[in-house]
DNA sequence: AATTTGACCAACCGCCACATG
DNA sequence: TCATGTGGCGGTTGGTCAAAT
């Protein structure tokens, strides 16, 4: 369409939009620019909304827990089979285990500091649960004056936990991340592990994880589901340091349930005595 | 001081899936 | 069943700014 405008967002237009959607909720985005009085396409108001204006969103440095996570979650996502036939990574999953993080600044943090031909050489070692990082200019500081801000924050994050002896090839200390439950449609199932479902279960989570998950109270397995299922119901998190679920409060919630729950980061399975093949990741 | 270089990241683009009529 | 609209996603572009030359 002619005339519509492009490029960097006023703060005028923040503005206005912010307005809008505080008086009409999210949604219905192509309604957005005569609501608000934008001269903007509606795809261009939901991208600034959702990436940038949304309340809570996280920015600045990456901790070393989210790196960790984006790490391990890429080589994950990265290394399915069908990712060869359609080259498809879901920067948005990752973006969901990560409160306050968008997808957007994930997508642009992995492609310009850890991707193959970055700065670093990340390795995971799942026996001890951390993350091998490789420097690969041996004498960067050095003879390498130019290193980038993030960078510079990076090295230091990782020398502060060296041990010393090895100025190579460094141990980020890490946590093992306990992620949300996830519900997966049939189709997403079969698509990830090119498994089919069994036959006797269904889409709709309540029914089929009632009829195949034992020892769970039913209320208390429903509140959970509808917590945990949905990519943008984020108010639920673990706590890394007591694997305890908090909610934003910081109020621990009753996890008997999810707690005998973890990631198997090589099959990407959520493992446990009630093991359930609908919740990975 | 001026110019060049390169990192960073906000924003756009094109494609796809799904909903609706 | 098909056409159209809408929203969501990953890939890419281009503007900005700091550091190097």
């Amino acid at each position: 369409m002619r005339g519509l405008r492009k490029g960097t967002w006023s703060k005028e237009e923040d503005q206005l939009l912010r307005r809008c959607i505080e008086k009409f909720g999210e949604g219905k985005w192509s309604q957005v620019p005569l609501r608000a009085g934008l001269n903007r396409c509606g795809k261009s108001c939901r991208l600034r909304w959702l990436d940038y204006l949304r309340p809570n969103i996280k920015r600045g440095d990456f901790e070393p827990d989210e790196l960790d996570l984006i790490i391990r979650m890429h080589k994950l996502l990265g290394n399915r089979q069908v990712r060869q036939l359609i080259c498809y990574l879901r920067w948005s999953l990752i973006a969901g285990r990560l409160p306050g993080r968008t997808a957007n600044d994930i997508k642009n943090y992995y492609n310009t500091h850890l991707k193959k031909n970055s700065f670093f050489k990340y390795h995971t070692d799942q026996e001890e649960q951390v993350v091998m990082v490789e420097n690969l200019d041996n004498n960067i500081n050095d003879h390498c004056p130019r290193v980038p801000k993030r960078k510079c924050q990076l090295l230091l994050d990782i020398n502060n936990v060296d041990d010393g002896n090895n100025v190579n090839l460094l141990k980020m200390k890490t946590k093992i991340i306990r992620p949300l439950p996830r519900r997966f449609s049939r189709g997403e199932w079969q698509w990830i592990t090119n498994k089919a479902l069994p036959e006797n279960r269904t889409d709709n989570i309540n029914s089929a994880t009632a009829a195949t998950t034992p020892n769970m109270d039913s209320s208390k397995r429903s509140t959970k589901f509808s917590e945990g299922i949905d990519d943008d119901h984020r108010t639920h998190y673990f706590n890394y340091d007591n694997d305890q679920e908090v909610d934003e409060g910081g109020n621990v919630a009753d996890n008997n349930y999810w707690n005998s729950f973890y990631l198997d980061h090589n099959s990407g399975h959520m493992l446990g005595e009630e093991q359930d093949p609908y919740f990975i990741f």
